[in-house]
DNA sequence: CATGAATGAGTTTTCATTCAT
DNA sequence: CATGAATGAAAACTCATTCAT
């Protein structure tokens, strides 16, 4: 008997491939049309199965957009969770906003720019995806702290409190900020962005 | 006859008035709703009109959306050109937000922090705003540009082309981060975040 | 000016004669079909217009049912407000239910078995039809009782309140089964039919 | 070997059970939610199986219609059997009326009352469900006519054949009616209906 | 025998747009 | 100039039925 406590049964695995093939087709719909604009008619031609299947698997159009918004979060939360320091960051974001940019056919669960801005203005008609958000601003703010408080004990400095949450503002905001500005410029050069973004990095620490 | 060259006829003014109230409608209607979201429904009632009268006006649901995102850049252009300092950006840029957020309604052709989310959603799909955006990015890259040279001169530095240029870049994405995050999150203190901003202002003279 | 008070302008007159169309249509429809048997898509077409346009006048399907329900609860009251006697109630019924078997065609709000049927199956699920018939149910049962006290009276005898109840209650189960027999036996013959109610007639006056 | 002419196989046997548990889940469904109302999904869920052996063992949902009926026909006949008075019949009825009213699962092949306004209404569309009703009527009519004649011997009266038709179609019209009344006004007192009932019945035979 | 994933046609409902008045 | 009734196409969602496993 393989049959093992929690080894998924091949039901199970089943639906899990197609429950990702869905949310792949929803993420390149989304990022393409945008939550409304996109059609459970696009998603289910873009994943190669019948509308209807899909409600098999989502009870509404809403819980994919919730499922995503979850997905990115997450996405969000780990690549966080490995970070050291400002400029680890910053590489971090980087690399994401120029992965995205060449891949022309986005695949898996990877960080999408645009997916971000229209959660952001989702979350403000939605309040489940309001919730979401708002959660895990929190935990994004403590992952920013942390980060600040590491590289300064690195580099031999005390920060005071007030000080972490003052460049933790700054961070996030940058960071927010480069996001942005890379959908709204998409001339902009990368070297420079990368070290305009270093260049405030090494003040914080000043 | 007192109908001098670019003097506005009778017709043209009540015209001038009648796009008025459309967008007026159209703004608070797209900033409650998006772009997708609201309906010409929505927008004629709360323009306290017919939908058809809305079509002599503009051809197009898109052409509302199109003079919406216009009327923003305008606004931004026209905030933007008596800024003196980053101090003062800074101050105009909390001043906004803060007058947005106390407002439960928000009317006239006020800055809206959503609006400017969903316009830079739909730059990404709709080439006609990206056209307008991508011309406006530059006149904003100058407005900044001479704000962070203003700067230095009025205290007595001189920056090299380059490091107007990586200033320049800091500036943009710190305003922007500022707005996205002042939406996603609500609970953030204002005076904190302006702090925070006029910290790294005062660190782009060092 | 010919704008009297209440007189009902020009708009309102379109009004409710497209309502009536759509209740005209749907009340043919659902007695063929039934409430959820019979589609939008089908009374649309019955009564010649779009489906969208239903919409202008109704909020719902159910908005369509319940005016229907509503429709029919007021020709039963109209009707029984006028009867003086137990023949003439069975006379006002057995007359109804011949001229629906004749009319291969039932226009105006005439009044259904079917109709009948399907609103009480009804009644069992959607609340609000429950209610109207509720309050119905009331009504009816006074309009009944005076009947009967009127025929004792006009017979010269006297009934305490426990005969009248128990005399009504008869008359309504009578009625209401003469109804459903009509429809369960086709073949039945009415003035068999009529003659049997008549005589029951004549044993409550007993 | 012990499988003689008639006794049911192993198989056959699995079939019948099959076909019972379904045409449970069925009629409850159905009751619940009306012959259009219910979905195949609702039934097998209730019967605890899957949709596709549904169609093991009927091919249609409208042969579980069918089955459905036929069985509450056959319920009927077997009521109605053993019936000796019409003191009896009344008996039965209420009998039936206030079970069902008490149970809040109904189960097993008991009368249903909602389920018998459904039957009726769907009699008028299809063809098949109206002959099976056909049928019943006459079987119904002897079955009735039959405990009016043997109630007028008891009682020591001579009925001609003009007047046994007579007194059966009251007795349809008021046990049909006790039924649908029971329906429309659930706040109805069952003695009161009961007292009512036997009432006609005395007069019946005199 | 039994499953339940899959389909496709159908449902109700919405909405940008047009046009007779 | 202004209305708002009307349309038709498309949206989200449901469901009876089939079929590979």
């Amino acid at each position: 008997m393989n049959l093992a406590a929690n080894s998924p049964s091949k039901a199970e695995q089943r639906a899990l491939v197609q429950r990702t093939r869905i949310l792949d087709a929803a993420r390149s719909c989304f990022a393409e049309s945008g939550f409304h604009g996109a059609s459970i008619a696009a998603i289910a031609e873009s994943a190669g199965m019948s509308q209807g299947l899909i409600y098999r698997y989502f009870t509404n159009k809403a819980a994919i957009v919730h499922a995503i918004v979850e997905e990115q979060r997450q996405g969000r939360g780990e690549a966080l969770a490995g970070i050291e320091s400002c400029h680890a960051l910053v590489d971090l974001v980087m690399g994401k906003l120029e992965r995205w940019r060449d891949s022309s056919t986005r695949f898996g669960s990877e960080f999408d720019p645009i997916l971000f801005l229209e959660i952001t203005a989702e979350a403000t008609r939605d309040p489940d995806v309001a919730a979401v958000l708002a959660t895990n601003e929190q935990s994004v703010w403590c992952d920013l702290s942390d980060v600040i408080r590491r590289d300064a004990r690195a580099s031999g400095k005390v920060l005071d409190e007030a000080q972490v949450q003052q460049r933790t503002i700054v961070l996030r905001c940058l960071v927010d900020g480069a996001i942005l500005n890379w959908i709204r410029d998409p001339s902009m050069d990368p070297q420079q962005l990368r070290r305009s973004l270093d260049a405030v990095c090494d003040t914080l620490l000043t």
